[in-house]
DNA sequence: ATCTTTGTTAACCTTTTGGTTAAACTATAT
DNA sequence: ATATAGTTTAACCAAAAGGTTAACAAAGAT
């Protein structure tokens, strides 16, 4: 029907200038009325939709840091070996954080600011999909497969070098000189350069 | 003289207290009120200090910038052999960032926000740093000592295993189930971590 | 002693910002 | 046609936040 139809598309538009904003400006740095401008729509229609800035907030934020924690798991089960899941680790989340470059600052700064928050809200059986990778590495370790060492300390490794190009993008640009052109080609090489240096380093 | 210690000594609280503030909620969370409330003072001797809002977050911003950038230089132009270097960078810097912790989350964060803004006024002679520590991983390529790679790929590396950990503190925690005092320990043992990681990988 | 400069405060002003209201408009069902 | 439920807006409000003023205190300089 129609009317669900405008709704809808409504709704959309404001998700996505919401989206938008929170992700460039953070929540403390956003303002409602900008979030109505870029949906091309009043203030208050906002507030019929979202009734409070912290509604809208909480609304992005689920929606994003549910693509932001990566869904291991398929990886995981997947009967590849080990070196093999690495590689699609690293590949197939560099190239989601490719069309989503924003999302890692946005996260972890919120994160940073009320990791209490957090934790009460959206932290829900993260943990095992953690523990479940470490523990499949520790046993190729015992398998003599690559070398001994901490497994936390592997596995951050492994999602630091996947994740802070993206916070880091723009003092790299900076600093570098590369455009947006140069960097998309420069993340491009990394998802085969970012497994090939860890696998080089671990194996044996 | 007793004049000039008092001004300094309120000065330095409000640089303290401010520095305290900005780096919890950065430039666009972060109250006058706030500050003046915990420097201990009215509002208005804020104002006297520092004439605005901008004026004394760039002051901060300059002070934790500089800090933040490492002199790579000293490192570079030392007569150690490469791997020497790279195990002494990553140990000092991690060992820094230690003792500033939120450091990493609030220059990256506003140069994220407001690249163009950094660019102008705080990016001099940053360049060259950079290039002269490409430029000398080049030379070890070229010797044969250390496997080929892109250089610039191979820095991202470094900074990344450093300064990553730092940005992901709370979340770390959460999901590990780490207090202060564990991830303290952890990121001691990264200090030998991340060298061992990276030569390991990149070494022929 | 008193004049001047510097430091400090309480009270006030202005702008920004999140949020509300009441009225108008739309579409659909009766 | 008209009642009704849902959508949208202009105008408004209250609180928060940045910033200013004018008066007062402290310390030196004359």
């Amino acid at each position: 029907m129609v009317k669900t139809e405008k709704i809808d598309s409504t709704q959309e538009r404001i998700l996505a200038a919401a989206k938008r904003v929170f992700l460039e400006q953070g929540m403390a740095g956003a303002r409602m009325q900008d979030i109505a401008d870029k949906a091309g729509i009043n203030k208050a229609l906002l507030h019929y939709y979202f009734r409070n800035k912290d509604k809208l907030f909480e609304t992005i934020f689920k929606e994003v840091s549910s693509q932001f924690f990566p869904k291991i798991t398929d990886v995981i089960e997947s009967d590849m070996p080990l070196f093999g899941k690495i590689e699609r680790f690293c590949s197939e989340y560099i190239d989601m954080l490719q069309k989503n470059s924003f999302m890692p600052m946005f996260v972890l700064s919120e994160v940073h600011k009320q990791p209490q928050r957090f934790k009460e809200r959206f932290w829900k059986n993260m943990g095992p999909v953690l523990a479940r990778f470490v523990g499949e590495i520790e046993v190729e370790m015992k398998k003599n497969k690559i070398k001994k060492m901490s497994a936390g300390q592997l596995f951050l490794n492994m999602v630091s070098l996947c994740i802070f190009p993206f916070i880091a993008k723009p003092l790299w640009m900076v600093s570098s000189g590369m455009d947006e052109a140069r960097f998309k080609q420069f993340m491009e090489e990394r998802k085969k350069e970012v497994p090939k240096f860890i696998i080089e380093s671990i194996k044996n």
